[in-house]
DNA sequence: AACCTTTCATGAAAGGTTTCAGGCGCGAGT
DNA sequence: ACTCGCGCCTGAAACCTTTCATGAAAGGTT
């Protein structure tokens, strides 16, 4: 079974195929009664543009990437990933630009980033200088690195650090000294080099709100957790259970944070009285959680927003590189003592406010 | 900057364009130098192949598109698409094919679909004979429709009815007899015709449960409520403060549940003491919440990978259409009285296990 | 009636790849 | 001596659309 083509319609109008692209493209060019004898052909034949030979032509297919360095399922599975993508969908809907989730394919990221046909990427959690999206830059496509560091392409990133520091300091201001760190399970040079990726950045926050108090963050004291509730939860509790007893917790992400609430609540540990909780993210389930989670506020759909419309821009005008840092700020809930008072919202730069305004 | 082909490769290393081509395609057919020789040229020049150009001859991009009928905030916001496309994920992955989410694009879901480069649909949420899916069928795109009715294709669907029924009679069975029911906000005539989706299948599961005891379920115990937490909440406390005082609440999805959970908790309502509360679709978060939700248990990523296998397979080998129902499970945990036995599972039926098997 | 402008429509080329049907050179079979 | 088959590679066609330059017809002016 052909699919039908432009020159089905055409033969059916009694026009020639061109004239069927005009009253697609530009129906201006052609009068009224023709456009609508085309359009009427078309519609009986079931006709539609095919969208590759679209894009091949007019080097321009409609969809953008969302680059992701984990299996989707993971992708999905995570709140973060899913406020992310909403706020970049709000753009893309509304500009009228398809989405296209990249992930490893077979296991491949390189293939699944050569094969995918989109217009650029938003790359998430992976560096400019990673072997994959190099080849990217030679080939001329656009691309928009978040939660990475970038030299020759647009970044957005959340200032990690202050967010951190900022929970720590509440922690240590109130006395605590026994503080259980649930950190990323990411190699160890990557935790200690802020270039690579938030949970370096976070850590570095937490270091130096112990050290500003001359205090020492011990390194067994900072557990590797999988960023699940259940990574959470089993990683509290096997503290707990090993004797240790820690009067706080700083997660570097809410899902795990959320996780030793509940790990907490089984083994009776009451939150805030025995034990004071922070996480990182504030995904939306964060406020929703038992108790309310306190948690270092990140603007996530803006970081999509942002990013997104930061490679339209790109695309559309060849627009400068810019390195956005949105701010991150300390939301208290009742995983801590004291209720519900709230951090400083602190102001966008100029550039990241003209991109995130919707 | 012009993008550098095929010609450009084969002229640095000194072979024809077709030759290149079976480098990338079918190596076997080259002398194993030459292939060395072709590989290194097309690195050095940061060659990919075109996906547009191979997709406008091959017939086949490898992408397949994932339909919803509403804005892309709201799917990624919905934890139960979340958990869907997790499913559908795994397939694609592992079998190499990108994910494209289709969602209306400047509320036009037409145009979206006209502008898809994908091989095939899975379409939730939406009829086959709605204006929208109809031209593909025309067009010869391939299409599975899930938790809506198909003639003509394939359809994956779970035993709503059934799960329902089940629900509703446990409730009746205790001796409830206040029951407050959330349901969708779907147009009414939808929800009387079970051909019309989810949400009037579910209700008529209640229904024939009340039926069967004698007892009706009056309108005015049924409540339209967004599906959101916020959207349970409001619904339940908004019935509570008209005075109404159910002693159980049936949802017809577990957010809308944890919504009602939470109102209650602020009332001063314990559950399950004063109020039983059964949710529908058991997404990941519903052992999560507190209580523990109670609820018709559906498994949603087993639907996305039945889903997307049938989809690949009537495109590889153009399989036969199959019509499949997979089982809906009551699972009890504390927000009903008497802790968490759990429903018999059923059995998938043979089709079906063939395509759930992972 | 000749000429000029507009308006509407077309043919052909371009865009980058894959595949089909050979071509080339050479040794083996007849 | 001729053909065939083999291994390796290539030219050209096909995939479907858009756009550029151009042509034809229609309508108006002198």
């Amino acid at each position: 079974m052909r699919r039908v083509t432009i020159h089905d319609v055409a033969g059916k109008a009694g026009v020639s195929a061109a004239a069927v692209s005009h009253a697609f493209n530009d129906p201006e060019r052609l009068r009224a009664t023709t456009v609508e004898r085309i359009l009427v052909a078309a519609r009986d034949l079931g006709y539609a543009p095919n969208p590759h030979a679209r894009a091949l032509h007019s080097r321009r297919v409609g969809v953008l990437g969302v680059l992701f360095p984990q299996p989707i399922a993971t992708v999905f599975a995570n709140p973060f990933f899913a406020s992310f993508l909403a706020g970049i969908g709000t753009v893309t809907d509304e500009q009228g630009i398809g989405l296209l989730t990249v992930t490893p394919l077979r296991g491949s990221l390189e293939h699944a980033i050569a094969s995918a046909p989109v217009d650029g990427f938003v790359i998430i959690g992976l560096d400019e200088r990673h072997g994959e999206v190099a080849p990217l830059r030679k080939r001329g496509v656009p691309f928009v690195i978040v939660d990475g560091d970038a030299q020759t392409a647009s970044s957005v990133n959340v200032d990690d650090e202050s967010g951190a520091y900022a929970a720590a300091d509440l922690l240590l201001e109130r006395g605590h000294r026994d503080v259980l760190v649930l950190t990323f399970e990411t190699p160890q040079e990557h935790l200690d080099n802020p270039r690579y990726g938030v949970g370096g950045r976070r850590l570095r926050g937490y270091r130096r709100a112990f050290a500003d108090r001359s205090l020492r963050l011990r390194s067994e004291r900072l557990i590797p957790t999988p960023v699940t509730l259940h990574g959470g939860d089993e990683a509290f509790s096997a503290a707990w259970e090993g004797g240790t007893r820690p009067t706080a917790v700083l997660a570097v992400s809410d899902i795990i944070a959320m996780g030793a609430l509940r790990a907490a609540r089984r083994l009776g540990v009451r939150v805030p009285e025995d034990l004071e909780v922070i996480g990182f993210d504030d995904i939306p389930l964060a406020a929703a959680s038992q108790p309310p989670l306190s948690t270092v506020h990140q603007p996530i759909p803006e970081k999509g927003r942002v990013a997104i419309r930061l490679l339209i821009r790109e695309l559309d005008e060849g627009g400068p590189r810019e390195r956005i840092v949105l701010p991150t700020d300390l939301v208290l809930r009742e995983s801590t003592k004291g209720g519900s008072e709230s951090g400083s919202k602190r102001s966008l730069t100029r550039a990241a406010e003209n991109l995130a305004a919707s």
